[in-house]
DNA sequence: CCCCATTACGTACGGCGTACGTAACTACGA
DNA sequence: TCGTAGTTACGTACGCCGTACGTAATGGGG
């Protein structure tokens, strides 16, 4: 009669154990380190419950005794990598220096693994490390004098314009492989269609640009502060009307 | 010895058909309506070979005859989609209006296909219609005085926010079932858990924006209006220094 | 102390992408 | 004109996947 639940609830609402029968083998966190480890190493493509078993050493099922979908195991890997923030006690007093911050972490969390993009699509709800992270970045923005409404859009838009950005670049490092400026011309059969399709005259603004700007786009470093900062302005009072200078992007 | 490729291709290299043999029953076209008919209607994750082919009336396998792979599958769609724009003749000239045009119609084509967000993080690529977009962008962006790296810079910025925007949009309305101003309290379950969180007081700021706006946000159109008009602001050279109204995000 | 909730996990089912083989068909070179 | 080679259609089958379910072992609470 007891059964399993119909899992109608949200995993974080969902205890890790009651205190009755045998000693699990593993924790919850054991399973997500695992599955994170796998998705790091292989790609989120490569995850599965039978992978995330064996790397464990266990049976398959065993598995869905701490995570009772999938879906779930997803949700649990994006709270564990959110874990990685390194908050400080306190926010600086200095909002745009603060969310600055932010934005780089992401970026950096977001390299350490590669999925998270994939993922955070689907799996980003109010895990408990990102009500932390909501939480931190609201302290940051108390000096700023706006409605509420306001500063969480803030923060959703310097997380997406951060997930956009790492999300384009991977896209671009996959799809790299096919560009004529690639590395080595072995298979250029790809980069051959665009440059045939340049080379038609239907594109004459793009021929004229690639034909400008011929090699790898700018340090991303730097296309990436500039973003950044952009953003930041466009909802800061007191930001100076900057001069719009492109330079950074075709002199590097 | 003939045999298939073996697949190196990039897609749109790729003929539908090369003149010899039986004549095809369908076209490439026919399957990619197909799948993203059967996107719109069931989800991305309804979309399997074995349906698209049974929504055609053939077997699975004919498939393989026009799409080599699922993956350019999903390309086709994002591409197939992608011809919806409808980019007039001649820009405008007035390069701001033209981009929030574009802001509009990319949205207007997201919430008709939301699976979008979800595949263009990965099948997004040089295809016809996209080069065909990039191409009415950079004629757009003529009268904007800017490096052309600046200028695909916007244009990927543009795109980007819109879709972060509406994945941010659709993810809240997946998730609204759960949140305790949602519709019905008989999953109360779910809310039950952030409310209690929040009340913990754990996390002070986010317990103080609930109390002060606890109903659901404001008009996604104006935010969506605002987003934007934000972002070319950070382009544009001749934008005048916002004074930073929050109004629309509270009164309305 | 013993009962039963809980853990571990083997088996099995339905679905997936797709490799491969076969048969029917047609445009082209002889 | 006619083989024949290249294509199309598609059935079968393989190896994955998520996970429902049943069974046996385990150990804390009444």
């Amino acid at each position: 009669m007891a059964g399993r639940a119909a899992v109608p609830e949200v995993i974080w609402a969902r205890p890790e154990r009651t205190g009755r029968g045998p000693k699990p083998a593993y924790s919850r966190r054991d399973i997500v380190d695992a599955a994170v480890r796998i998705a790091d190493a292989d790609g989120i493509d490569a995850l599965s419950m039978r992978r995330v078993a064996a790397e464990l050493g266990c049976g398959t099922m065993s598995l869905y005794n701490y995570v009772p979908r999938k879906e779930d195991l997803y949700e649990l890997m994006v709270d564990a990598v959110s874990g990685e923030y390194e908050l400080p006690e306190e926010p600086s007093g200095d909002w745009r220096a603060d969310m600055t911050g932010i934005a780089y972490q992401t970026r950096a969390i977001m390299y350490r693994h590669p999925w998270l993009a994939r993922v955070m699509t689907t799996a980003y709800g109010y895990s408990p490390n990102a009500l932390r992270f909501l939480e931190w970045c609201l302290g940051c923005l108390v000096p700023l004098d706006a409605p509420p409404g306001l500063k969480m859009q803030l923060i959703a838009m310097v997380n997406g314009t951060v997930m956009a950005t790492v999300a384009n670049e991977q896209a671009m490092a996959e799809r790299a492989r096919g560009l004529p400026w690639s590395e080595e011309e072995e298979q250029a059969v790809r980069g051959a269609y665009l440059m045939g399709q340049v080379a038609s005259g239907r594109y004459p603004h793009l021929a004229g640009l690639l034909a400008e700007a011929p090699a790898a786009p700018a340090d991303p470093e730097e296309i990436f502060a500039l973003i950044i900062a952009r953003l930041l302005d466009s909802f800061d009072p007191g930001a100076k009307g900057q001069p719009l200078s492109g330079e950074p992007f075709t002199e590097a």
